[in-house]
RNA sequence: UGGGGCGUCGCCAAGCGGUAAGGCACGGGUCUUUGGAAUCCGCAUGCGCAGGUUCGAAUCCUGCCGCCCCAGCCA
């Protein structure tokens, strides 16, 4: 019904707003414009993911602008090395903020106008107090503050001494600038929060032209204002902050309206959570020091770099994104629904290919020694355009040790002794006998294949249940594969707080194999491609593993697996 | 009575006074040379609880209960 603005089939209490400020007209001549503010102090997880879909996609649907600002008012932690990793990280996400990359150090200057006028206005002054001081002067959550005895020093002294703190006459920490509000509130945001501190450091963009910064709550919603923010979304821990928002862009449109573009108003979502994973700042960055993982972008990080490095699209994402939706309520997201999204697009766009992860001998006893034979199969089943490949069969092969069981339950469908199946692609064979080494393993099954049954033109007429993947011993292509699995073995690692979450850290989140037999197809794969390895999951050719020349494929996601359902009954 | 939020299926989530969408998960059938995919069917007499208003309440009112966030010169 609004398909004018795309945004049809989306009914989140976001959506409803905006539609209701476009029918309405509370915007003006403004588009709809959102932004996403990172502080370059870290990598992006996925739950940042969500947060800047949501930002980017308003804007595309609603055909308006999204800007990408860094939120970088606090010199001492933020780094040019997270602005780049988060340019990069958003951009493979897709989210296109066009010719708008912006910073908030980038209009320090007028911020700094912007608070002289704030105390001109009797609305901000200059005080003393150290923190602990200032701590305690706020009073408490059930208790009202005490006001400051620098409260109502004159807009003169005021004003000079603003200036003496931009000048860098005042050590650091010796005074704050604060906004004359309220110091009874029950809103601790509102008992006369800092705006400006003083910060003898660099900035990694303003080097040392600032020793003074402004604090979040006074920087954000002028930047916004600055910017023409219409919708300026954040988690839901910032609804505290709201009535300070509205007081700076109050202030901002009274004081200093012809840098106002629009009066922006802030909207608080419940942020992400998902299963089996950590999300904090914290928490993600011990897994790394502690080495529990590789790095920031290990694959099994929940971070944008950890997920690309994993194999995941940015499709799967942002479709794992919508579906998710946005409310207010706090959530935690089953992992099954991203993996989900992963299979379903991998499902139409990863070529096959077969690769035997666990493989034990089979040696086809009535197929000729030297013989080689050229089986044609489906690159990707149902969409001919994706084309064909032949697969060498020979006389010894490669099965999957689990498609093989000596004593089965009636319901497996595989290879078993005296019993067929069918290798795909390829012919129907049956286990005549089972080799065993001195210690009682199977290291060969020695089997028999019928003529007649060769894929596309059989004449045998028989009905065979099991299909089971191959690869020719012979001409094997030899590969490196990381089988990944959750970080965690239980779906909150937070859940227990006696607990460290690392208590259940999974010890079979990566299982190395080496030597995987695969397709000699496999040869011809490019760096960065994704791939269906038949039967077992999707991979990723990850292009940084990879680069001594042994080519490494990252386990995506596995396909879904009934038998493993049967077999646990 | 510090202030601010949230409670709809196992997990997300629509719903905005007219008789509980959808997705994931789960269970079952069909089909299948991937036990994949596809497809069909099932899955909340009830919306935290208790009252009330109304012809009619998840939606309005009242009172409870539970959970989350806030006392950085972090964002």
């Amino acid at each position: 019904m609004t398909d004018k603005n795309g945004t049809e089939g989306k009914s989140n209490f976001i959506y409803s707003m905006i539609r209701e400020d476009l029918a309405k007209s509370t915007l003006g001549d403004n588009p709809v414009h959102t932004r996403f503010p990172p502080e370059p102090n870290g990598y992006l997880h996925i739950g940042h993911a969500k947060a800047i879909l949501l930002n980017y996609f308003i804007a595309r649907d609603f055909h308006g602008k999204f800007n990408l600002r860094f939120d970088d008012t606090n010199p001492i932690k933020e780094e040019q090395e997270f602005v780049d990793s988060i340019i990069e990280d958003i951009r493979w996400l897709g989210a296109d903020w066009e010719d708008r990359l912006f910073f908030s150090s980038d209009y320090f200057e007028v911020k700094y106008q912007f608070a002289c006028r704030l105390i001109e206005a009797g609305r901000a002054y200059i005080c003393d107090l150290n923190q602990e001081e200032i701590k305690e002067y706020r009073g408490t959550l059930t208790e009202p503050g005490t006001e400051s005895p620098y409260r109502n020093r004159s807009v003169e002294e005021n004003l000079e001494l603003f200036e003496g703190m931009r000048k860098g006459e005042f050590p650091t920490g010796s005074r704050v600038l604060r906004a004359k509000i309220d110091m009874a509130s029950g809103n601790l945001n509102m008992r006369d929060p800092v705006i400006y501190r003083i910060l003898h450091a660099d900035h990694h963009r303003t080097g040392d032209k600032w020793c003074i910064y402004p604090m979040y709550d006074f920087d954000h919603p002028f930047s916004d204002c600055l910017e023409g923010i219409t919708h300026s979304l954040c988690s839901i821990e910032y609804s505290d902050h709201r009535p300070l928002y509205d007081w700076i862009v109050d202030r901002a449109v009274e004081l200093v309206p012809e840098v106002v573009k629009y009066r922006s108003r802030q909207t608080e979502f419940a942020r992400l959570n998902m299963t089996h994973t950590v999300m904090s700042k914290r928490k993600l960055r011990r897994l790394v020091e502690e080495k529990y993982v590789s790095g920031w972008d290990d694959p099994r990080m929940p971070t944008i770099a950890g997920l690309r490095r994993r194999g995941v699209t940015p499709q799967a994402i942002a479709d794992f994104q919508e579906r998710v939706g946005v409310s207010r309520a706090e959530s935690t997201v089953d992992l099954a629904l991203l993996e989900h999204c992963i299979r379903q697009e991998l499902e139409n766009t990863a070529p096959r290919l077969m690769a035997v992860l666990d493989p034990v001998r089979v040696v086809i006893t009535n197929w000729p020694e030297d013989k080689t034979e050229m089986c044609e199969m489906e690159n990707l089943p149902g969409n001919d355009s994706a084309g064909k490949r032949e697969v060498p069969f020979s006389r010894e092969i490669y099965i999957e040790r689990e498609d093989f069981m000596e004593d089965p339950p009636k319901k497996f469908h595989r290879l078993s002794p005296g019993k067929e199946v069918r290798l795909k692609g390829a012919y129907v064979i049956c286990c005549e006998e089972v080799i065993r080494d001195n210690e009682g393993n199977i290291i060969e099954l020695r089997c028999t294949y019928d003529p007649l049954t060769r894929s596309g033109s059989d004449t045998s007429g028989k009905k065979i249940k099991g299909v089971i993947h191959w690869v020719s011993v012979q001409h094997a292509a030899t590969i490196k594969v990381n089988l990944y699995d959750t970080l965690f073995t239980v779906e909150n690692p937070e859940e227990d707080s006696e607990q460290d979450f690392t208590s259940h850290i999974n010890p079979q989140s990566l299982i190395v194999c080496e030597n995987v037999p695969a397709e000699p197809a496999v040869a011809e794969a490019k760096p960065g491609s994704r791939f269906q390895f038949l039967r077992k999951a999707y991979f990723y050719f990850d292009p940084k593993a990879s680069a001594d020349g042994q080519p490494v494929f990252n386990r995506i996601v596995q396909l879904k697996d009934s038998w493993a359902k049967i077999k646990k009954k």
